[in-house]
DNA sequence: CTGAAAGCGCTTACAG
DNA sequence: CTGAAAGCGCTTACAG
């Protein structure tokens, strides 16, 4: 591949000329630039990234660390909505998004420290905030610049975030069932290890005790997002007989959907007997039947404003450090309903 | 952050060596190695992995390249079923995948020279075989190697591809509806702009032609991945009335389920008046109701094959040149049934 | 406005 | 087994 030598050589220039063209520095008479970028052109030159890089400190790229042995994350909106989003953003900016597989969680910290100590890229976009590993505090020994999607945990408060407000959006599911007269009522969590099933078991916990009511530990449960996990939850909780829950609330669509399988698999009604509601808004909610009502979390616009706000911070030279909330929205189907009239 | 100049400094050995500790060349005594490591762990020194790359002419990325802009590319089960392949694959290998969003199809291969033009990237997955633009011979004029997920059109037989034989499975789904009795059968295809969506037509029309049925050009249509796409399939056909399908082949899950929701609503039951078959097995396609009936293409394992054989490229140095067909599957559910009594 | 030179942080053929 | 040097292909402060 010829270089910027064989061009200046060709255009009769020094190959500081060269450089000069292709980076766009305005000092450069329209005559050389003209006889440069002709003399590129014959010979089919583009700029070696590579060097550049090196050169300038900088790739125009921003890392991610995905688990590809985590099945579920490729069958969940949350991945494909997410890339949209940061490639939506990088686009724009001419920047590009290096995907980093890792192997299981605690591989994911490591494939990013390994990108950024390697200056592969020049910030992160960290997908997920999990408590059995100490994320923030790792990032945060190191000088590239990174935005969390979702929360920090409280003592991490100094770093750059973009949530959902899980917490809140939570509790208003969870007092809308209450506003139908559900008392007993179920949390479908995800994995338990990562921030927001706190912060959704935490809503939860919010709205009933608002309302006066203690729940039963065994209503809280976790599915890791797969359809059998909703499935073994419902198991589990109808041994509880009278003290089965009339309401699901799953945070996914896939979990919920194992939830009202299972249940009319037992010959239950929903929402006639039961309601369940599941969280994302995915294509499945739309056409499950019943259609499930779901918690709309826009991850697609989280992606983009934490992306956008990465590479401010990265063209600025300064760490990120704005914080921000985006709402979600409670999308009402047919899955939920009135609870059944007492015993 | 320190370089191997200041490791050499502390361990008191010359830079070429502490680059031959890194770099796992044998020729380094035991005892340089520990000082040499000491003093690296001790500075906390990471090679640089983009000076790396220049010096050695290889990045150890591959690229790919998204149309952000293309709604139905990430509600549909390719994209990350690809990216799981991808990423399980290079994770093995210590390669990344470098992502290039896109404004538009045409701007894909844009994208995409642009990355191997400038170097950053070591070989391509080429996602799609689009016939409005002439992809395979823009990377066949270059000389980064590439692998095609799909097949090229004939003219470009020497590449290498992995393909799923759409043809080929497009008629036994053909065939599968005949053989219940169907003789006005539908294909609604994808993108006609994308090569699979000639070949599934292709395979669309041998199964009608060796069943001695000549097809209304009417019953063909377009419906670009979306819901909506079949919804209006559906409408255009319903007006042939006595000729309208009794059987509907879609190329996704989605436009299926468009498909099914249109005839629901005038009043059809489905199988008992109309056959759908989608393609892909999603999950919509197990909880749509009737559960979906439809064609299984393991895109995951065909992103794994492609980008193995990529690899082994890259690291053999040559152009890949291996053809690989897998094989699909028809996931027989509750949506598709004998053809209507003739009236 | 352009050239000459040093530098970005590695690798590797060549000596010894 | 290790050092000294040239090279990968750019950028940019410094002269002029």
């Amino acid at each position: 591949m010829p270089t910027i030598r064989d061009v200046a050589e060709k255009a009769g220039v020094h190959p500081s000329t060269v450089s000069r063209v292709f980076s766009g520095k305005p000092t450069i008479s329209n005559t050389t630039r003209q006889r440069v970028l002709a003399a590129a052109d014959e010979l089919g030159f583009q700029p070696n990234a590579i060097a550049r890089s090196l050169s300038m400190q900088c790739t125009h790229t921003i890392a991610i660390a995905v688990s590809h042995a985590f099945q579920g994350y490729f069958e969940d909106v949350f991945f494909p909505q997410v890339m949209q989003g940061l490639l939506e953003v990088t686009s724009k900016y001419g920047f590009r998004v290096l995907v980093a597989g890792s192997n299981g969680h605690a591989d994911e910290i490591t494939q990013l420290l390994d990108i950024v100590g390697s200056r592969q890229a020049d910030g992160i976009v960290m997908l997920s905030n999990r408590l059995d590993v100490d994320l923030i505090s790792a990032l945060q020994n190191q000088a590239t610049p990174f935005v969390l999607i979702g929360r920090p945990d409280p003592s991490h408060e100094a770093c750059a975030w973009v949530d959902s407000s899980d917490t809140m959006y939570t509790e208003q599911v969870i007092n809308y069932l209450l506003g139908m007269g559900h008392q007993r009522i179920a949390y479908v969590g995800g994995d338990p290890d990562v921030l927001v099933s706190k912060e959704r078991l935490h809503g939860y916990q919010i709205a009933l005790q608002k309302a006066g009511i203690s729940p039963l530990p065994e209503w809280v449960d976790y599915g890791f997002f797969v359809e059998d996990g909703g499935r073994q939850a419902v198991r589990r909780m109808s041994r509880l007989g009278e003290l089965a829950p009339t309401a699901y609330y799953a945070a996914n669509d896939l979990m919920a959907i194992g939830i009202m399988r299972s249940l009319q698999e037992q010959n239950l009604r929903i929402p006639e007997d039961v309601s369940v509601v599941g969280t994302n808004d995915s294509l499945l909610a739309a056409y499950a039947s019943p259609a499930l009502t779901s918690l709309y979390v826009p991850y697609s616009v989280m992606a983009a404003k934490a992306t956008s706000l990465l590479i401010q911070s990265i063209l600025a030279e300064e760490m990120p450090s704005s914080q921000t909330t985006i709402p979600c929205n409670l999308v009402i189907r047919a899955s939920a309903g009135p609870a059944p009239a007492a015993l």
